[in-house]
DNA sequence: GATGAATGAGCTTTCATTCAT
DNA sequence: TATGAATGAAAGCTCATTCAT
């Protein structure tokens, strides 16, 4: 845990000040990249620091320099996946629409991001198979999280209001139902599709189970 | 695969006619135990066969003699977690039940079992971490899981017939939702609870998740 | 410090029982011999367990299966010899002669002692510049070195008793005397030779430093 | 040996005449007495380049620039702590007391400078299990400490002329035993009090061990 | 002079697996 | 059957040193 007694910089656990060396913030920007892939792909555990660095031009010794260790580097592609995911969610004008729209938009875009970010989703289940040690020590990631939830709220607010929705909707429960469908059609298609001999991945598959979630997720939020 | 170079048995792929040996079936039943709570605790790579062969009398060449390596024991333990809950299904009587009851029945056993089994939630998370790519060896599970499916769609013609439930229902959809409302709920409690600091193993928490997800599952059967 | 997950023995920390495995205490033992030769020649962090490992037959593994960790044989090369000297100095049979006399013996004796185990001076050097940590958690030391200290008392006590020596020896003092006059001339021979172009191994210059103490402490405890 | 590729001074080996640039003094100065602290705290081989250049604002370059290799970084220290006790030493004037006093201040001064300067004991037992390889190199060490001899030879030849000391003293055999008993009190207090569970530093112990290596060395030069 | 980035060689340690008895 | 001992390959990590700016 108190490794830092080299020399190196080993930042990158938080947001930084535009740093001064572009080159290096490409190097380890690059470094975060493969480490992403690998990461997901092979779990903490899995993955090889060797095989991370011979992915790229960067030495071994350089993952070292910049991340300080294993867990380091996992960590620092934690926080960048959370990151990334906060950034593009923000983009969502869910404001803009009548509430049962913006649910629909947000399940979809949710489904579709997950869908298409298959890294990320191992990566979490990955964290929770280690009991989400790694994440429960980044506490930025805790605010971070919680604007989908004040977004959800204000919708269920308003759709209350409107009487499109019914009043006793729980924001942190409805994000949970959403989270759920879509996080599972990624993280378990390959035992489904092992046992049930089934494409989950086809594109009639993804299309038939992305309309299913949305309107289930809307009835679900509908007065009866 | 061609590590069969022992004079031994090697067998536990499949299912064995009783063995004339019921000491060496205690023994096998005993790692297998052990080796469940070990991998689902630590991952695939995470499990250390010391490790295993620590927490009981047996050594570690026993481990090696009855299940031949560290992934046969893998897929051993797999094969038997997946073997018990089709088990304890084939026990819940579905048809005597009203469609919608029934229904709820099912959505409330499978929240249940798969909370008190949060280990077989996460050799399944493994599993797919690895891409399946064991169970896809294990033909033995595949109509295993069928009978689920053939359940619910018994389920879904009956409701249909008597106007209790849509008649357009997918019984594997309907398996999906379910499914994966229950999964998440243990697969990502973790991550859950260290980003939004929240308890969701509490038995309050627990209840209100139970009911919510019963409900969603409910209304989305059932004509509007 | 909480290494022991794995299934070795990695005992050696104190005093076992005869083991069964007369094989195995053998291999031990000659790791021990050739790691306290390499830990007193290099130091502890000069000391590489490759070099260790390679002068002799068992490879590098073995080293970490009986001792766990390089800290470990280091701990356990300490053990060894202070142990050793232990056995030895139990020999002296100091109350079979005169005061003065079992006295210049016991000097003559830690004079010919440390000068024929340089090695375990220079192990006590190490574990000094490492300010004891070591040592500091091997309890089973301390009673063994207050043997000395209470044979110094019965012999002061005796010399009081007869005239031969000053009432107000005080042991501790003495024992100290005696062991920083010899080791010093183990420990700081490089220095010395280096400094002053001096021989100090010679057969001459050992013999009439020996001479030279055993008279510094027998004045120092004559009554005037 | 042959390091010296870099085109800058790396001097440091010996007495320069005075720099023409103040400010890289100073920070030669700088470096030579964190590097004194840390080669004293961990060692020769238990130093870390970085962290030396950790502890002061210079950065790593500069102290190859200034001194081309940890070891010669080593050797400077070493030249300069054996430097600084030449300068210190040189101004006790023995001549001016009777032999006795003389005698007795030597022994004072030289137990309270070792006891004030454990950075430079710990440095020379590093030297020693160095087996004294980098002072062998350093001959200007050699005539430095000749000095000593000189002053206790005068010394002895007064007392032997004036009735009040043995008139065959050797001065290197008295310069050894005042050494070794100062010497011992520091670089083995950490070993010393760990096994016998002692305090050597309090100054109530520190005051009696003083008085006793005085008594000890008084009587030791005086006729019977 | 001064600094952050880079590096290769080598270090301690780990782990699934097998052997001797 | 059962056990302690053994092993090779490879993993994570460190460190003195140098380069580019």
């Amino acid at each position: 845990m108190s490794w830092q007694e080299t020399t190196a910089p080993v930042g990158a656990d938080g947001d930084e000040p535009a740093s001064a060396q572009p080159h290096a913030d490409l190097i380890k920007a690059d470094i975060l990249e493969v480490a992403t892939a690998v990461f997901a792909e092979k779990g903490l555990n899995g993955a090889r620091i060797d095989e991370i660095a011979e992915l790229m031009r960067t030495s071994k010794r350089m993952i070292y320099y910049h991340f300080g260790s294993k867990d380091g580097l996992y960590r620092a592609v934690l926080a960048h996946c959370y990151g990334r995911i906060r950034t593009i969610e923000s983009t969502l004008d869910l404001g803009a629409r009548s509430p049962l729209d913006a649910l629909a938009h947000l399940v979809r875009f949710t489904f579709d991001y997950q869908l298409a970010n298959a890294d990320f989703i191992r990566l979490v289940m990955v964290e929770n198979i280690h009991r989400a040690e790694h994440i429960a020590q980044m506490p930025e990631l805790h605010d971070l999280n919680l604007r989908v939830i004040e977004s959800l709220r204000s919708l269920c607010a308003r759709g209350a209001a409107d009487g499109t929705m019914r009043p006793d909707m729980d924001p942190m429960d409805l994000h949970m139902s959403i989270s759920a469908l879509c996080f599972f059609n990624v993280s378990n298609q390959h035992t489904f599709s092992a046992i049930f001999d089934l494409d989950m991945v086809s594109a009639a598959a993804t299309a038939a189970r992305r309309a299913s979630i949305t309107d289930l997720i809307l009835r679900s939020v509908q007065p009866r």
